[in-house]
DNA sequence: CTCCCATGTATAAAAAACTTGACATCACGA
DNA sequence: TCGTGATGTCAAGTTTTTTATACATGGGAG
């Protein structure tokens, strides 16, 4: 069930440089559960695409600001 | 099964503009199957972040070029 | 010390994404 | 006309993502 994503985030990053967000506070206010915040914080698995426009969105900076994507796959 | 997906996207464009590339390939490409291409082309659901960037690096644009999310959610 | 709060772990289960394979249609060329 | 390529649909099945609970830990405040 584990997949080690190859996607990485800023997500840490993003939420102290926005008020020391808590992940239960970006959980509610992109609507997933905190569980999900952590589990893609920690870069367990990557995000549905719609999960990730709503994180930019929350920290109002674009898609690739928050996620990225290392030039050659495995 | 079937979620409605709020992203839309612009690779049928893309596909085109890039030497009448067929959905065939384009699945290929980024290795999945025509019928996931078939699928997120026509909206039935947002695709992985993984995907979403594998697209993207077909067309060498970015993410934002190929998948819009609406201003306001739900 | 004791009580929160933020973070993390674990498990099981639901939901969404993705696959496989089979089949239908339409346009185009041989 | 026949065949082939591109697109699309349907259904069933697998994998990944997300939820829901419950519990553990460490730090800070009172």
């Amino acid at each position: 069930m584990a997949k080690p994503t190859k996607v990485t985030n800023s997500i840490r990053a993003l939420r102290f440089a926005h008020g020391e967000m808590t992940q239960a506070e970006l959980a509610d206010r992109i609507g997933v559960t905190r569980q999900t915040v952590i589990a893609i914080e920690q870069g367990r698995y990557s995000p549905s695409l719609e999960m990730a426009f709503q994180i930019a969105r929350v920290f109002t900076v674009p898609l690739d600001d928050v996620f990225q994507y290392p030039d050659t796959e495995e």
